[in-house]
RNA sequence: GGUCCGAUAGCUCAACUGGAUAGAGCAUCAGCCUUCUAAGCUGAGGGUUCGGGGUUCGAGUCCCUGUCGGAUCACCA
């Protein structure tokens, strides 16, 4: 039982005892820094059955739980709010118990299986911003549902068919000149993006002149030569037409190529790929069956509909009149296969931007109208869009900021700072070098997820390369300094067991609350799976940090000549250490030990 | 136009899901390095939580209403 468990039922018992009746719902949240106490009991629900006055009914339980509840050791009333003062007995075993688990911050299995999925780019340009939040994001929530004991499958869904990338291989087509990355040095995803961005050029130029001859906007954009050219392609596709097969897989590998790379450097990895082109064939089925089972209709022109209005929703369509199929139709039969893959997983967790809500709102409910049980526990996590300080990006407008470069000045910026602070003495080149990976990457991660998911985002360059305050390195820094503590007293021959501290009778204020915010790690990480936010550990994260630092200031360690103390401040330094090191590891980062 | 989401300090974000005098960081100002790492710590100023109603012991949080961002309502993905 943990420790607020345990004061829960102390309460209980009290508010049984001196008000002969129980309370279902103990309202019991951390106490104000203002005031003495760890825990405060919110007493105005409880005066309806003390039918006393909010401050009488405190003091009532508060004498009740000191005379009989061992681990209260006093307490304090302000208006109705019962401060609880813990024995400091109590929180020398939480850390007893922190520091002998070396499962600290692992919950163990549920026995629970899920499947997460986030990236999921199309294959004609490379990866941005926006992308880096959606793969922080879902890379994140994966390790905090492991730590959180589930068996998780990271999948993504690669948008590798259709028109987007015919329009690429039509501009390399015309003037490519047969520019590959070797011949070129360009990464194959910014080889093939710098084609897309030539086809809309082309484009652009040829509906103008279409229109400038009298042709109305609409026709122009329909007829003009090069469009017409990349819908031919994707026909010839679809027929499995070998030339255009054998430039489509050409171009793709050299986009996959590029976003491993990217992959690699970002630190997030995938347990199993699905592509598009291996799972439309499949949804284009699974429609044609429910069609024939009558939960789909066909109109007069041949397409295939699902009639969503008895829900709220629209008509939507599911195959065109050709027999072609829609982003819903592969999104249907992807989710089926994933669940015929992995036979054991309990549902899955879709990680894409807010502006497909209504998307998965559609294809959850059509899948469950197929009669997939599952569908109710698909989940659409959806995070909102990151602006610039100048407004949105927009592809178009040339104004996304790339993945690759990004990471590039993070680093650089990182290495910069560090120079100037001069922390390099005695640092190998190749360690320094690891070190600025460290700090940029931990700057960036750390930017995008401390805001809560669902939240759209501002991403401001200057703000984002900041190494002090609510930031990765500063974190990062704390390990750092803890660890030279853990060497020194290595160095000092100094062995501590979880044994060795129960010689603690009394504790500082910056002892117990450092205790109390490591103590909180593992509601955290619950909280933090239930909402999906990775922002709940990253807050967590820095109020540990922060904690630490208010400690580490006042409360000299190697000066204090009681060798009780001395272990255990250095026992706590440990737990806090690998408190953080831990929860950073969930969102991706990693934690020096030294900078 | 319908539906959904958002608006909190100059700026970027929190607020334990209805609890105390709304908290951090950045920026500004003032202190602290002969000590375990100053990428740190301490302090000051900074707020009508978009406006207006309501619900109750209590509202940034719930309901109604208005204003202003945004997203979505494609045989695009």
């Amino acid at each position: 039982m943990n420790l607020d468990q345990l004061l829960r039922s102390e309460i209980q018992k009290a508010v049984t005892a001196v008000f002969q009746q129980q309370i279902d719902n103990l309202q019991l949240q951390p106490t104000n820094a203002e005031f003495e106490g760890s825990h405060t009991l919110v007493c105005f629900p409880l005066t309806k059955i003390s039918r006393k006055g909010p401050e009488e009914t405190a003091r009532m339980v508060g004498d009740y739980l000191v005379q009989n509840a061992g681990i209260v050791a006093r307490f304090n009333v302000v208006k109705g709010f019962l401060n609880i003062v813990l024995n400091d007995s109590v929180w020398v075993n939480v850390l007893q118990n922190i520091y002998a688990n070396k499962q600290y911050g692992q919950l163990p299995s549920n026995g629970q299986e899920i499947m997460i999925e986030y990236s999921s780019p199309n294959t004609n340009k490379p990866l941005h911003l926006g992308h880096l939040r959606n793969n922080f994001l879902g890379w994140s929530v994966s390790e905090i549902y492991k730590a959180n004991g589930y068996n998780v499958h990271k999948v993504q869904i690669i948008n590798d068919r259709g028109i987007h990338i015919c329009k690429s291989m039509a501009a390399w087509v015309l003037y490519g000149d047969g520019e590959t990355p070797k011949s070129s040095g360009v990464k194959g995803d910014h080889l093939v993006g710098k084609y897309y961005v030539e086809f809309n050029k082309a484009y652009v130029a040829q509906v103008n002149a279409l229109v400038e001859k009298g042709s109305t906007k609409e026709d122009a954009e329909k007829n003009a030569p090069i469009m017409q050219m990349a819908s031919e392609m994707l026909r010839k596709w679809e027929q499995k037409d070998s030339e255009t097969v054998e430039l489509w897989k050409t171009m793709n590998g050299w986009v996959y190529e590029g976003f491993n790379e990217t992959y690699k450097k970002m630190g997030v990895d995938f347990e199993k790929l699905y592509y598009e082109s291996d799972t439309y064939l499949l949804g284009k089925e699974e429609v044609l069956k429910g069609l024939e089972s009558g939960v789909f209709f066909k109109k007069e022109d041949g397409s295939v509909w699902v009639d969503l209005t008895g829900d709220g929703l629209d008509q939507k369509v599911l195959l065109r009149a050709d027999g072609t199929s829609v982003y819903m139709t592969q999104d249907i039969g992807t989710a089926i296969l994933r669940f015929r893959d992995f036979p054991n997983i309990t549902g899955q967790v879709y990680t894409v931007g807010n502006e497909q809500e209504y998307h998965f709102k559609v294809l959850f409910l059509i899948l469950s109208k197929l009669g997939y049980d599952w569908a109710k526990r698909c989940y659409h996590l959806s995070y909102g869009m990151v602006d610039l300080p100048t407004g949105k990006m927009k592809s178009r407008e040339g104004t996304v900021v790339d993945a690759d470069d990004l990471i590039q000045e993070m680093v650089t910026e990182a290495e910069k700072q560090t120079r100037e602070l001069g922390k390099l003495d005695g640092v190998s080149a190749d360690d320094a070098h690891k070190l600025f990976n460290m700090i940029g990457l931990s700057a960036l991660k750390f930017f995008l997820l401390k805001v809560d998911p669902k939240k759209r985002m501002l991403f401001d360059p200057n703000e984002s390369i900041q190494l002090q305050g609510f930031t990765g390195p500063f974190i990062q820094y704390t390990h750092a300094r803890i660890k030279a503590i853990l060497r020194k007293a290595e160095s000092l021959n100094l062995s501590i067991s979880a044994d060795d501290l129960s010689a603690i009778t009394s504790l500082e204020p910056a002892e117990r609350d450092a205790l109390q915010v490591l103590n909180s790690f593992e509601s955290k990480l619950k909280e933090a799976a239930k909402d999906y936010s990775p922002a709940v550990i990253a807050n967590y994260a820095y109020d540990l940090a922060k904690q630490y630092n208010q400690f580490y200031q006042n409360i000299p360690i190697f000066n204090e000549a009681d060798q009780a103390k001395l272990k255990f401040r250095i026992a706590l330094s440990s737990s806090i250490a690998n408190a953080v090191k831990k929860s950073m590891a969930l969102l991706g980062i990693e934690v020096p030990e030294r900078m």
